[in-house]
DNA sequence: ACTTCGTATGAGCATACGTTCAGGTATGCC
DNA sequence: GGCATACCTGAACGTATGCTCATACGAAGT
């Protein structure tokens, strides 16, 4: 009778208990994956992605963007937001404007390895 | 008093109308950028992360992915199917156990470099 | 100083996501 | 056949996400 099934299925160690154990041993850190998923996770919008991929070919300003993207322009500013946060671009103010681009090369050539996956079935 | 805000700040042009078009011909397609950021988002998240992380190492089973990542069968199940469902994993049946592995080499690539790029700052 | 313009921010709301729970479907063994 | 095992699936629930609206802020221009 006794069921406490589920997660305890196999009990940590099934059929495959060496499987298991080199896979623990080599596991990323809660961290890392916390961190990696986050990084990907601000990827995973299309807006965020056309505002970057925009972004690779030169600077622009926040109205700019706005306009690029057909978004308004608050919910461009949050976007940005987002980005900023992971870091994923950079920006200067210039009088009234703020310049965004891209924070770094190897943003960019994961955006566009991930736009062109797609592109290969 | 009229204020048509937001979206209309630059009406479509604001201060540099060159870069807003050149900007826009290059510009991804909204299909493209849709998919692109379907791939990332099942990317962004901790669990999913960890469950390919290990697949790339070696082909494993369902119950032995629990363990591993320490979730009950059901959530694992639940994210192997969003993961078949972006084509990122394949997997087997070989009598009652189902073996899963990474589809694509590009995937595996994508994945690490990203998990890289948090580890330089 | 007051207004205008570009941008940032907070609240509110609808939707999407991830986990758990409770069954459901095959497959293998007694 | 009957039962246990390995896996799948749908509903439910809390939380997170993305957009809009309204407003606030700071830098010009008048």
């Amino acid at each position: 009778m006794a069921k406490k099934k589920d997660s305890a299925v196999c009990d940590g160690l099934c059929k495959h208990p060496e499987t298991i154990c080199l896979a623990k041993a080599e596991l990323v850190s809660d961290l890392y994956a916390q961190q990696a998923a986050g990084l990907f996770k601000v990827l995973g919008d299309p807006t965020r992605v056309k505002m970057l991929h925009a972004l690779i070919k030169r600077e622009m300003c926040v109205c700019d963007l706005a306009a690029v993207v057909k978004m308004g322009q608050s919910a461009v500013s949050h976007q940005l937001r987002a980005l900023r946060g992971a870091r994923l671009v950079k920006y200067r103010r210039e009088g009234k404007n703020a310049w965004y681009s891209i924070n770094d090369k190897h943003i960019a050539s994961l955006l566009c390895q991930g736009i062109e996956h797609i592109q290969h079935p």
